[in-house]
DNA sequence: TCATGTTTACAAGATA
DNA sequence: TATCTTGTAAACATGA
């Protein structure tokens, strides 16, 4: 692992994988959704190393956004004019990494079409067994594309914080994964608006979180994305309410989707190494003005998710017909 | 035309 | 050794 300079890796090339990277990009985002161009700029910007060969590495990273489940498509708003459309994480893609390991996936997160109708739709695509790998190509992604044209932004975090709050589930970039272990203590007297919003998205609050985040992710600054997003989405006039999320993605289809289909299954694999003490980690290279912001509203929350009992883990019923990334979804955690 | 997005294919390294 | 993840290349389609 190449010795973190000041504020980056220099031009060595950063020991993230694409997927780590363009997670970093997307959560670094205060919407929680970036178009592409913007991805190739947040890379850019931070690690010089991929100011070089950027054909070389773009198209990589096309083919992860496209290739892997965690990423979601989210068209453009009418109003927001541009090339291409906005990538977001996907709300169940949770604990693809190893106790916030960005290194490697400990698994792949997968999204089985099944009662996620509602939250995809589109072509489906991905023939099974191909490319990167044979039976590691089950490629389902999950696409909004019938979601009308306006950001997921925050409600993926909304729905994740529920998903995570009713069934164990943890989001691969949520606070609690990311921090992993070290949480502890570390945000204690940082006053981040993070724990009450989470405590508002019936979140388990451990009661210090904060930025330890940008300790694991030195570029990235404090993810307090559902506080950002909201803050965003109403800054923007953008439908907040109980019906939609802060981007006016219709929370309700989301969190269904967390609180009666089938969350991630994190597969637990082996004892992780532990990753290097945070305190081995260069300072954030940017940090985001999290502490001012202002907790979200709580009708963003997808409160029936968080109120309902834990969801089933797997419908044994769910047809396990090839997979694309279109059509009916579970959200998985492949690991065999 | 170019950026974006999808898909296939192959190779290397890590891991079970 | 088999499987899986990741990186890379390339062909192709689509839309601004």
């Amino acid at each position: 692992m190449p010795r973190p300079g000041k504020s980056s890796y220099s031009d060595q090339k950063p020991p993230y994988s694409y997927i780590s990277l363009t997670a970093m990009a997307i959560q670094h985002s205060a919407e929680k959704m970036l178009p592409l161009s913007d991805i190739y700029k947040f890379i850019m910007e931070r690690f010089p190393y991929y100011r070089e060969h950027t054909q070389r590495w773009q198209n990589s990273l096309r083919h992860n956004l496209s290739f892997n489940d965690c990423f979601i498509k989210i068209p453009r708003r009418p109003d927001q004019p541009g090339k291409g459309s906005f990538w977001a994480l996907h709300p169940d893609c949770g604990d693809m990494f190893e106790n916030g390991s960005f290194l490697r996936r400990r698994k792949r997160f997968k999204v089985l079409r099944a009662d996620h109708a509602h939250l995809h739709a589109g072509s489906s695509k991905g023939a099974p067994g191909a490319g990167h790998g044979g039976a590691a190509a089950v490629g389902s992604v999950g696409r909004l594309s019938q979601f009308p044209p306006y950001g997921l932004g925050s409600a993926a975090a909304a729905a994740a914080a529920a998903a995570a709050s009713t069934s164990g589930f943890k989001h691969p970039f949520a606070i609690e994964n990311i921090i992993g272990r070290d949480y502890k203590g570390v945000l204690q007297a940082g006053g981040l608006p993070l724990a009450s919003v989470m405590h508002h998205l019936g979140y388990p609050v451990p009661g210090q979180l904060g930025n330890v985040v940008s300790s694991v992710w030195p570029h990235v600054g404090v993810m307090d994305s559902v506080a950002a997003a909201a803050a965003a989405a109403a800054a923007a006039g953008v439908p907040v309410g109980p019906e939609y999320g802060a981007f006016g993605v219709p929370v309700k289809a989301l969190c269904h989707s967390a609180s009666q289909g089938l969350p991630a299954v994190p597969v637990p694999i082996k004892p992780t190494p532990a990753l290097p003490p945070v305190t081995a980690l260069p300072p954030p290279a940017l940090s985001l003005p999290a502490a001012s912001q202002p907790p979200p509203a709580p009708s963003t929350v997808c409160s029936a998710a968080a109120a309902s009992p834990a969801a089933p883990l797997l419908d044994p019923t769910a047809p396990s017909a090839p997979e694309s990334k279109g059509g009916p979804l579970h959200s998985v955690l492949v690991h065999s």
